[in-house]
DNA sequence: TATATAATGTGTATGTAATACACAAATGGC
DNA sequence: GCCATTTGTGTATTACATACACATTATATA
């Protein structure tokens, strides 16, 4: 980071992003591959600097499509992360933001000067030596995303247009921890009257497929 | 504030306090008077500047002795303000905390040279024209109260040592903006293990004197 | 074509919590 | 002693959460 640049000179202001999909019945994260010191070769969240002209939201949607070249994300700040350590250079605070996005709408755009080399990463198989205190965040907002996934409607928003019941319960199993009955499942949230039946089935071989639902238009949040 | 300070020069990052109580079976926020510009003599929350030695919440709490004289609160942050235009001098952005102390230990310390002529105002009174976006940032508190109140174990924080139940649940429907059934709330609260029947009553005259409660020792969170 | 395999889909009974609602009891004031 | 005011209590109904077992639909294979 050049602190000449005026954009942002001795500015300590970065945004971080925890960006959740669902591919394949799969909850992943996004992360990037630092390619210079500090870290280097070490796996990070997608984050970087607050520009002066900008308010931390915008910073963190140019900075992901800059560094990532993913567009039209959902984001929500859920912490600030202010230990004076945490940066080996220079004191930096992070605003840390949980971002969503369904995997129908991933498109990578072109490399550019500033893209990074980016993976998605199933919550197991998420690095547990990442740069800067990225582990921290990363446990984080995990944490926040079992809250949210209880009170907002974030869920139609990182599911794929057409799932199934199966793959639904099992994204709550994970984000949550915790099993829940199949029955019961399925009855609590076709009686929340978010669902639509979409009439087609799943295309799998070797067992029964499953119905494919989609989200109601303008249903309400689950709260 | 002087950006030549080393210990925040160009820093542009403020903590902000909205710090509740219930005294007098009334909802209470600190607010303090402005005397210099901008917004001489308009109300502020109780804010100051990080250092770069130390991480917000410290710096918070003691922005809230230096500023305000009290000592001993409970912080949380709840939501960073990062609007470009907020502050009319430099690009600040602003760490906004919910802060808990109940009446009982609110006790104000001499007053020191940076010390603010504070005043504790009652929800419905806390007045529209704050200093900077403050009352923007008000509002949000009061919505975050909402959550909190409801999902963590603040209120013991929020209540005086002993309280009656009416009081609780006055507290309860300034906070949540909603009435309860007198029957059903009691009932509800009771059941939820959490408070223990002092065997005194309130010294009252008029009419029937409730009786005093307080929290159990070791009571586990709301939740 | 009959059977096995592997998953999905469905219904009912029970317990627990939320809601709705009306009257009796304790104090002070007159 | 009676009134005014506010607190304290119980019960019936409804909605939601939990526990649990068997039938159905598809493919694979003998």
């Amino acid at each position: 980071m050049d602190i000449k640049n005026p954009l942002y000179k001795n500015q300590g202001i970065h945004v971080v992003c925890s960006l959740f999909t669902v591919n394949e019945g799969k909850v992943r994260i996004l992360l990037a591959l630092r390619s210079n010191e500090p870290y280097s070769n070490k796996w990070m969240l997608p984050s970087g600097a607050v520009y002066n002209n900008e308010d931390c939201e915008t910073a963190m949607k140019r900075e992901m499509i800059e560094k990532t070249g993913i567009d039209n994300i959902y984001i929500e700040q859920f912490h600030v992360f202010s230990n004076p350590k945490r940066s080996p250079l220079m004191r930096m605070i992070a605003i840390g933001y949980i971002g969503i996005i369904n995997s129908d709408n991933l498109k990578i755009k072109k490399k550019t000067e500033k893209t990074q080399n980016v993976e998605w990463f199933e919550l197991n198989d998420v690095p547990t030596d990442m740069a800067y205190d990225h582990r921290e965040i990363f446990l984080k907002a995990k944490e926040a995303l079992k809250v949210k996934i209880l009170q907002t409607d974030i869920l139609k928003t990182l599911l794929p247009k057409y799932f199934t019941m199966p793959e639904l319960q099992n994204v709550y199993e994970i984000i949550l921890e915790k099993n829940f009955d199949r029955r019961n499942f399925r009855k609590k949230f076709l009686q929340l009257d978010l669902l639509e039946n979409t009439g087609k089935l799943q295309e799998i071989k070797g067992h029964r497929p499953a119905i494919l639902y989609k989200f109601k238009e303008n249903s309400k949040d689950i709260i």
